[in-house]
DNA sequence: GCGAGATCAGAATAGACAAG
DNA sequence: CTTGTCTATTCTGATCTCGC
């Protein structure tokens, strides 16, 4: 149904149609009353595409990519950025990706096409050099927020969780507590999990702890995740502590040292990240960081907004994380 | 007060023309 | 005659100006 068919039921030329639909003076009440009687019977929708040509305006249309979607602490993350964004008029095409480059150029091709006006790429997991190349082939000239992880591109603006502060707090606070043998379990290779990484060493140097540290990599499978359990025993015997760069791999690690007897947090002190459901759901409820991801989603919701709408808005912004205590820590 | 027609972007298609 | 290249036209749906 378009503005010819009601012109033509309504028995008025189009233009008299448009001026009824936005409003325009000088039209008779009568006519007003029939065009506006097809309209409301019709279901009439504007079309977008069409008033875009005439106006200069876009389609109001972002692109949010993740790399997975059924992951918890993207799905928060992507909902707050739809929830804003659908507030202020845009419509939104929600992606899962994965990690593999071939999908990630099908889905930047697929944006490109249908001509997004921005797009918000979730998680620290698309700082790479294979997006970055991405940008500039499909959407050298649209604006990019990307979460937790940071593009060095004009178009390109970074919304970042200081997560390796986070992490440094959480060392510091597990020493005053008499933790001094503090292991970290890197379950992933994203900027995120590096970022913990550091604020670990960072944290570790400070307390002059060099002797007594110790990383173990793993990934999210609970396998995996349990032979990083037993490695961590293995190679520092007496650790007290275990700080892991998310919440699943802590839970996972937490029921296979109370399988084996150890006591938590009395005998070993446990700390996930993205202070996710499954802290609270734990036995113990772990102690976590809370990356803030609904602040986050927030907050790249407007960082896009303002670009788009031709507002000037920093490069990157840092948003603060903190801890969430519970009973996995003294 | 109202209708006719120009206009917008850009992809798809048609048509003209030249080269081999 | 076939093929390739280039240019012109068409198409989409809505808005807006001009003129009756």
């Amino acid at each position: 149904m378009t503005i010819y068919d009601i012109a033509r039921e309504a028995n008025v030329s189009i233009s008299t149609v448009s001026r009824v639909i936005n409003n325009h003076p000088g039209i008779k009440p009568k006519t007003r009353e029939k065009v506006q009687q097809v309209l409301d019977r019709s279901n009439y929708v504007p079309s977008v595409i069409a008033r875009g040509l005439v106006n200069s305006t876009t389609l109001k249309m972002v692109g949010i990519i993740t790399p997975d979607i059924r992951s918890e602490h993207h799905a928060n993350t992507a909902y707050t950025i739809e929830q804003e964004l659908t507030r202020w008029g845009y419509g939104c095409i929600l992606c899962s990706t994965g990690k593999d480059p071939k999908r990630q150029e099908h889905y930047f091709n697929m944006m490109a096409e249908r001509k997004v006006d921005g797009i918000i790429l979730v998680g620290s997991v698309f700082q790479s050099h294979t997006v970055e190349k991405l940008i500039q082939q499909y959407m050298p000239n649209i604006s990019i927020v990307i979460t937790n992880g940071y593009i060095e591109l004009d178009n390109v603006y970074s919304i970042i969780t200081d997560e390796c502060s986070a992490v440094e707090k959480c060392v510091t606070l597990l020493y005053e507590k008499k933790r001094d043998k503090i292991a970290f379990v890197m379950d992933d290779t994203t900027n995120s999990i590096l970022e913990k990484k550091k604020g670990y060493l960072k944290a570790i140097e400070s307390l002059s702890l060099s002797d007594r540290k110790l990383i173990v990599k793993t990934d999210h499978n609970i396998e995996e995740c349990k032979r990083a359990c037993h490695k961590i025993l293995e190679l520092m015997p007496d650790t007290n502590a275990i700080i892991c760069g998310e919440d699943i791999t802590a839970v996972t690690i937490m029921n296979e040292l109370s399988r084996i007897g150890k006591k938590i947090p009395d005998d070993i002190a446990v700390i996930g990240c993205n202070n996710s459901k499954y802290a609270e759901l734990s036995l113990p409820m772990l102690t976590s960081v809370n990356n803030n991801q609904e602040a986050v989603g927030a907050t790249a919701a407007r960082i896009l907004r303002d670009a788009l709408e031709g507002r000037k808005v920093p490069k990157k912004t840092i948003i603060s994380a903190d801890i969430v205590f519970r009973k996995s820590t003294p």
